[in-house]
DNA sequence: CAAGCGTGGGG
DNA sequence: TCCCCAAGCTT
């Protein structure tokens, strides 16, 4: 026998497990049919930036249907694009992937493209949704770290609870250290270490019961320790800009026609707030004013 | 680089 | 009820 610790956790001894883990337990979601295409994979991306699966659903359908290519989104008023964003949250993603359609229709011949740093130029997409577009609709091998792999990684190989609020550099490298060398397994290494945080290694409840590499996790083998340091910061939002913002742009979604000013100061008592979340509104171009006090989401 | 940016479901 | 959280990006 040679003299191999066997119980020593390597990249190789978790991919497999892993991957015919998501063999098994998949979710059969819609962005990974084969005839979701590059396009398919950005919008769910897009949707999917901070905001649960199954509230992406019925919006994710309703966009492919009436934009299945980038060139019909460009061909419509981005105003269409916040409408059409319903209530997902953080509007400017629209916006960015309306700008993104546009870019890809004047510079990219109508096609999704497919290298990183052309993907990371497009507006909207940063690191994290570069890689998943290369990786998922292309299957190109790169480091993919959202928010689900990020802990993996770190209870699995790191041992602790929580990886830290920002992605780190040890991450990246961590990241690239346990990727797959070929290039389709690197692809559904990212989808399926991705998939195992959203469904069993979750931030909280997590159920080790169900997770393949339960026996290699270092943070259950030390113990499951309890995360150190600072609570992680929590958004308030009642009373903010953002409630004052959402509840604006909910008036402007409802129709075609202009607003006038007087439907908009109904929906929030205090004038300085509500005139700072309009002028925001304005400024990211989420809303178009015309003369006469008037408003509606933006036609260019 | 910390802050700002929506919304709704679940514990 | 309140708090936490959900496939981040931009400035």
């Amino acid at each position: 026998m040679t003299a191999t610790t066997a119980t020593q956790t390597t990249p190789a001894s978790l991919h497999t497990p892993v991957i015919g883990w998501f063999d098994q337990h998949a979710r059969d979601l819609p962005w990974r049919r084969p005839e979701a295409g590059a396009w398919g994979v950005m919008v769910s991306e897009f949707m999917l930036q901070q905001t649960p699966v199954n509230r992406v659903l019925p919006v994710y359908e309703q966009w492919l249907a009436r934009w299945p290519r980038p060139a019909d989104l460009a061909a419509d008023p981005p105003g269409e694009a916040v409408r059409s964003w319903g209530r997902l949250g953080y509007p400017r993603r629209a916006l960015r992937l309306h700008g993104a359609a546009q870019a890809i229709t004047e510079r990219h011949g109508g096609d999704v493209p497919s290298e990183h740093a052309q993907l990371l130029a497009l507006p909207g997409i940063g690191e994290y949704t570069a890689a998943a577009v290369a990786s998922f609709a292309y299957r190109q091998r790169h480091a993919v770290l959202d928010t689900n792999v990020r802990r993996v990684f770190a209870r699995a190989a790191t041992g602790i609870q929580y990886p830290p609020n920002a992605t780190t550099a040890a991450e990246r490298k961590l990241a690239r250290a346990l990727l797959p060398d070929e290039s389709e397994q690197a692809a559904q290494w990212a989808a399926a270490t991705m998939e195992l945080g959203a469904l069993v290694c979750t931030a909280k409840n997590e159920d080790c019961t169900r997770c393949p590499i339960a026996t290699q996790c270092a943070w259950r083998l030390a113990g499951k320790p309890a995360h150190q340091g600072p609570p992680r910061r929590g958004q308030t939002y009642a009373g903010t800009d953002r409630q004052v913002r959402g509840r604006l742009l909910a008036v402007l979604r409802e129709t075609v026609t202009p607003v006038p000013q007087s439907a908009l100061d109904a929906v929030w008592e205090e004038p300085v707030q509500r005139a700072r979340a309009l002028d925001g509104l304005v400024a990211d171009g989420l809303v178009e004013p015309l003369a006469g006090g008037q408003y509606r989401l933006p036609l260019t």
